[in-house]
DNA sequence: GTTGCTGCAAAGCTTTTGCATTAGG
DNA sequence: CCTAATGCAAAAGCTTTGCAGCAAC
């Protein structure tokens, strides 16, 4: 995914929802951009951005983040892992790009992405049998890795 | 479900455990079992237990709440929907009791029970590509409701 | 009797908010 | 210019913790 993407992407969708494009919104963006597979916390976004001397407000980093990964903007997906805070990824919007739920090891806490899409025919089950549209989910395995699983062996 | 299977199962449990039966953690238990398919706060199982003249500490209930949902216990699940605190529910372990996942409306908030397990192949296939042993999952839906899909098309 | 549990209040987190100042369009 | 966004600090949740007293076994 070309970093120009998004950035791009980002400033039309705020245009489009008449949002401003702050130096501040765009250093957070790039903090995913330039992470790419990390589920950052709005403190783990405001220290990296101290790191890189783009010092701006932890109250500024949780208004970007809700921004955008508000419905209009959808450009950030928020995750809850249960470790006391929300976290967020990049929203994988582009075509050919498949969903990806997540593989948490309940010994090292390790969060690991597995990409696939067979939940299709579940929602249409869902549809039929409850009337209920399902536009996104959010699936969350809990086991032990394979790295675990070996200490475990031995 | 009877309400004699898990109050007997948590005396069974605890003590295979070794901790102790108390009042307290007697009636947060009850509150579950009174309140079947609830998903409640720390705050909801205080206030609940309040009415009933069972008033706690609320730091007792959360003790409990963590201790009920502990893995050597397993009676509570805990479940996270984003609205700022942590859920609870009673855990389904009884034979010919299926899974069930949550949908949740983005429109009026309100979380659906779905019950289905179709997920034994997905987790097969996780276990081939990538070495990771499923032991629990977690499955959200978003998306429209029944009603609100019907108020929208008004 | 011991040991672990509870209650209370204080502290610790993450997250939100009010308001004066700044900056984007 | 005008309005929205930022920064800061204070406040507002939810949750955890320390410690003295109490209860289960």
């Amino acid at each position: 995914m070309p970093s120009s993407y998004s950035l791009d992407d980002l400033k039309k969708r705020l245009q489009d929802s008449s949002y401003k494009l702050t130096h501040q919104r765009k250093v957070v963006l790039e903090v995913f951009v330039d992470n790419p597979g990390c589920h950052l916390s709005a403190e783990e976004v405001h220290d990296i951005l101290k790191q890189k001397s783009a010092d701006i407000g932890l109250a500024t980093v949780y208004r970007s983040l809700e921004l955008l990964s508000a419905k209009d903007i959808d450009i950030l997906q928020k995750i809850e892992f249960g470790d006391g805070c929300s976290r967020y990824e990049l929203n994988v919007t582009e075509p050919n790009t498949h969903q990806h739920h997540h593989l948490i090891c309940t010994k090292c806490k390790k969060v690991m992405e597995f990409s696939e899409d067979m939940l299709d025919t579940l929602e249409a089950d869902i549809m039929e049998k409850c009337g209920f549209k399902v536009t996104d989910h959010q699936v969350k395995f809990f086991g032990l890795c394979e790295e675990c699983r070996k200490k475990l062996a031995d």
